[in-house]
DNA sequence: AGAATGTCGAAACAACTGTTTCAAAATTAT
DNA sequence: ATAATTTTGAAACAGTTGTTTCGACATTCT
């Protein structure tokens, strides 16, 4: 065969001098590849949210005749690609190398997280987690606490929350000494702490003072007895298992999303409202490139 | 609905029952699986000299519906995923209208979640990840930078990373102007930023005046043409697919951790060592809850 | 300022999609 | 052989496909 040019290597280089729209159509190309050999023209610029004429145009842009021909180079590139299972299991019986061990852990943390993630979604969490929601709701302040690893999840929670709700607090000590934020905490406020074994100090005492206080606590731990979720209003339990020697916050981190997701939901109109309120200031504060 | 039956034994099973002309067609399917997932019905007819009303005859003789359904079936054959999350998360939108709309919601937000790290975890990011050790285990400093919703994910990575090396500096501002921490970047370190759109103008820029001081570029991000990922030595593409109105940064934390346990496990018992060593100091610094 | 250029999306197009209909043909039973 | 039944493919269908066209809009240049 002739010059077997790679169509994808061609997009991404050609990428800067196409035009916004064909941009934005050759993005989503290259993020969905098998939306091209699978899917109609049509579909594609739907899901690209792009007129179909964009399309049209990027293939000549691109100097590729038709549509026609764009789609089978895809097909081709999905056929010969082999099963990927197919292709780990070749690999795997060859000599054990390192690089192939280095694939071994991949996968099987692969598999792990996916494990930790369908079970954070049984259904005994997913109404634990509506009746966090309602707690939420109700609450004059919420406060988020989470050291260490869970830090990230924690942080992760609070971002979201605040653009859409003005009564969000993080606890994390870059104001003073850790627990400063909490201050003031009171029978009508509600804190989500989150953590994992090793449980940090700093985590159990927010959470110790806020009970004292008479503050509802939402736990996001490891384990229904975890010093964490001590007489907390609502436990969410989420697996941590990790191939690796530190635990996996995978499924704690994806919690705290659908809880944000849920949130949102359930605000309706209101809370878009607002968030994109919040959007727009960050827009004036110059925060993102556009495009 | 829930029995995942394999149309392929089904068409198999009720071979003897079909009357001829269903029989051929019936037997070039089999023959041609990926004609199924890629060609148009009438297409296939034609292929298998066979009327197009020959194959809706067969589709209801096996006991589906419609030809939409079987060559669905065909497709996610083709890309090694055992269902279709993604549509199956369609139609459970469509449905939802009662007062357990919220366990939908969080349903479909499973199988997303789920549908983003398998993807990953793909050959090609699994391979990409290697690459990414070996420049990690080469460079001198290695920084990381990841604003707003991306923080996390790079907070996570720091965390973990600076258990076992010390030449992990997380760019996050806390320290005065953002920035700041990257002062004396070269031409033997390296960056990994993280972020998806909206890209934040911080990160980009940490990227550019990294690239401007000949410094190595890792990218966390949702796309090849990502303004991160531009000239980046290293582009970790993950999706960020999200039901909510947030993108979804689960993936991202995840290839991190993986990142993380392939350093570990390449280290050898020297990074169990160090671990052990930092574990000790925190203790030392009464961090953790003993039991 | 106005003209030239590039970009864009709605509409129109013929061709093709998956499906249904119906009468002819082939098979079976009587 | 004749009636009853099944099997078959051509034709018609409404909807969708990929592509082209054209006027509106925005941008750049003079």
């Amino acid at each position: 065969m002739g010059v077997q040019t790679d169509l994808r290597e061609k997009l991404i280089s050609d990428y800067a001098k196409l035009s916004p729209q064909m941009q934005k159509a050759a993005r989503y190309i290259l993020d969905h590849p098998s939306d091209v050999a699978l899917r109609s023209m049509r579909a594609l610029a739907r899901a690209a949210d792009v007129p179909p004429s964009t399309i049209t145009r990027l293939m000549s842009a691109i100097g590729v005749e038709t549509w026609q021909e764009f789609r089978d180079h895809y097909q081709n590139r999905l056929l010969d690609q082999p099963a990927s299972y197919a292709q780990r299991a070749r690999e795997t019986q060859r000599t054990e190398n390192d690089a192939n061990r280095d694939e071994h852990l991949l996968e099987s943390i692969c598999r792990t997280e996916i494990d930790n993630i369908s079970a954070a979604f049984s259904p005994e969490l997913v109404s634990r987690l509506i009746e966090a929601c309602e707690a939420i709701e109700d609450a004059r302040q919420v406060f988020i606490v989470g050291r260490g690893a869970a830090y990230p999840a924690a942080c992760q929670f609070a971002y979201a929350y605040r653009l859409f709700c003005d009564n969000g607090v993080l606890v994390d000590g870059h104001s003073g000494t850790f627990g400063d934020e909490l201050r003031g905490i009171g029978r009508r406020d509600l804190l989500i702490a989150v953590g994992a074994k090793p449980y940090i100090r700093d985590t159990v005492r927010a959470v110790e003072f806020a009970r004292s206080q008479h503050c509802l606590v939402i736990a996001l731990t490891d384990s229904d007895v975890s010093p964490i979720a001590m007489d907390a209003l609502c436990k969410l339990v989420v697996r941590d298992t990790s191939q690796s020697f530190f635990q996996s916050f995978t499924a704690a981190l994806s919690v705290m999303q659908a809880l944000v997701a849920l949130l949102v939901a359930r605000g309706g109109p209101k809370a878009l409202q607002r968030i994109a309120a919040a959007e727009e200031q960050l827009a004036v504060f110059d925060t993102y490139l556009e495009d």
